[in-house]
DNA sequence: CCTACCGATCGGTAGG
DNA sequence: CCTACCGATCGGTAGG
């Protein structure tokens, strides 16, 4: 049976077989998210990955052409949701500081809702190949801009002091990607304290 | 000649002959941090550090135990300067605001003034031996610390708004670590305009 | 005996 | 998915 089943085409393997499949593709992903995290990238090998789901290394590339492959697909589509969000923000109705208030938010809480996926990635962008990297690097670009574009709408308008929106994105967006690096689930201080905490200082930090 | 040199005791050594290895200890550290922090600490091997200095592999152990204690090496005493410079501060005259105004100052630019130690830091801190990992950490708790105490100073004489100095510290010193990601040494901000652009706005952060 | 290396190879492990 | 391997290269060390 297992041997007449290993030969059909792969359009009609039975469901149930798919969504096993799929799952332990799943399974294979977290996994390796948390030993990149745990180890970094080069010091974690399949073997590891292998142990962690009960595989043996050879067959982890029956599901991954390879390891650098199961980084890039770490990354894929991850920052959407956070970009989606704040690019929300910025068409709607608000003033540039209730805007930039609710960015700072939303970022802040998308690093913390997302932290292996930050700290592996900033960890390890070096090792993407170019179109992976072009990829995030876009999307870094993105949230770099959309900040951007809202600080120096204020700046223009007198809501926010100062005349470098650029500099003023980055020393924003630093203060909050930083906070994967102190952040501990179980601290005494929550995702949504930090995230408010932090929109207030961004635009203390832009007023008078 | 080399024969008597090569039979006298080690404290009688030639000094050119200790001056010329110490020469080339330094130019080995100085290749591996470069090469570390190109590649990694896992991906750089010590052929890549050798093929930089023009020895062969082995040779490196001469110098070094092992490519560990090269990464260790690199971190000993990189802080001492800048957290001297900002202890003093804090034992100076100045007024809360003056102190962080300064502190920040100083934090920036030794970030900016040691890039290539802090990029390696930052990303292969996990490999660390304990005491190396511990020896660094404390260093790190020693400057958070010191922001903490002037913040919290400030707070409490009314010349800083709020009453979680440790979370304001976090931020702060998110915000200027944060520079290593995007400073280029050839870009449109000298050291010094953002060392002083983000003492302003840290301590705009913290008024009113 | 020491120094400053060399050519060759060690035991293991990497990705595939 | 497993077994049995490959080409290569890893960090580190041997004798001279």
């Amino acid at each position: 049976m297992a041997r007449l089943v290993g030969r059909v085409s792969a359009p009609t393997l039975g469901r149930r077989r798919q969504r096993r499949s799929a799952e332990r593709e799943k399974s294979i992903r977290a996994a390796a998210l948390r030993i990149f995290r745990q180890k970094g990238f080069h010091a974690a090998s399949m073997q590891n990955i292998a142990d962690a789901v009960g595989l043996y290394k050879g067959s982890l590339y029956y599901y991954v052409s390879s390891k650098e492959e199961l980084l890039v697909r770490l990354f894929e589509g991850r920052a959407d949701q956070v970009l989606g969000e704040i690019r929300a923000i910025t068409y709607g109705t608000g003033t540039c500081t209730e805007q930039l208030r609710a960015m700072v938010r939303a970022y802040v809480l998308g690093v913390l809702r997302n932290l292996d996926s930050v700290r592996v990635y900033l960890r390890e962008e070096h090792v993407l190949p170019p179109a992976a990297l072009r990829q995030v690097h876009d999307e870094q670009r993105t949230m770099r801009d959309l900040f951007e574009g809202v600080i120096g709408h204020g700046m223009r308008d007198g809501s926010f002091v100062g005349t470098d929106p650029k500099l003023a994105a980055l020393a924003l967006l630093g203060m909050c990607t930083w906070v994967h690096r102190w952040y501990r689930p179980k601290g005494r201080l929550t995702e949504t304290a930090i995230a408010d905490d932090f929109a207030d200082r961004a635009i203390r930090m832009l007023s008078v």
